[in-house]
DNA sequence: GTTGACCTTCCCCCGTACTGGAAGGTCCAG
DNA sequence: CTGGACCTTCCAGTACGGGGGAAGGTCAAC
């Protein structure tokens, strides 16, 4: 397959698809004489695989880290396994400060409701922040 | 003041400031004959009003929309209280999208207990992803 | 008078995941 | 043999909030 279907195939773009192959998640592709890229159909699950792992918070570079695990021919779930148990923990801490964040801003924003708007002028620091 | 003082006293970096002038957060400061920022100490009030907007999630370009206004002596109550509305509408979005990946990850987890180490052999996909 | 801490401007760099565009080569249909 | 669709490389830019470090000026203490 040249690039360009490869991108239709795997739902992404060929600029897309040349830059993992420079980050180092996909390999070199093969070339026809004329230089294009020619790859094998299987690259299709590959790039899937990219994105179910973007699709799970995960960066490239930890994608490529898994990807490279197994094109050594090791199991990498277990580094999976820690990766996704790292990225719950990160997503549980995300979510707590977020939830706290939304909490103080709604404060902040109800305190509106409660203000006369004379005492809300120009030189004195807005009560909002 | 001048912006080593200014920096220890806002809790910040000589850096950030020159940046947050650039950026049109801070008015250009005055300075001493010899040249070097001299600066009134109620700006760090205003380093701090920065501080305080991005702790509620909002940008620089969003922080320093409200310092214009307020700087041309106009009561920015209204416009803060648009930004935190539309901040509030974003953040529930977010926690709502976290939620959902934590979930979807926790289950993809989930699944590693059930597999027998064998199942996971190096020459399939791994089953997490 | 010299050391050291501080200040100035300047430009480039970090990470993240791409995207745009220029200049040129290739392939196939008409 | 020409047009258009595709491919190649390379360079640069996007948004965000700064950080690093060079080359030079200034100020106070010793």
């Amino acid at each position: 397959m040249r690039i360009g279907e490869l991108a239709e195939a795997a739902g992404t773009t060929t600029k897309t698809l040349r830059f993992y192959e420079e980050q180092g998640l996909l390999p070199p592709a093969e070339r026809t004489p004329s230089g294009y890229r020619d790859y094998t159909p299987d690259v299709v699950g590959r790039v899937d695989f990219i994105h179910r792992g973007q699709a799970a918070g995960l960066t490239l570079a930890q994608i490529g880290q898994i990807l490279e695990i197994r094109d050594r021919g090791n199991a990498p779930c277990g580094h999976v396994r820690d990766l996704l148990d790292a990225r719950l923990a990160d997503l549980e801490d995300q979510i707590t400060q977020l939830v706290e964040l939304r909490d103080t801003i709604t404060a902040l924003r109800d305190r509106a409701d409660d203000l006369e708007p004379e005492t809300c002028s120009a030189d004195q620091v807005c009560r909002y922040l």
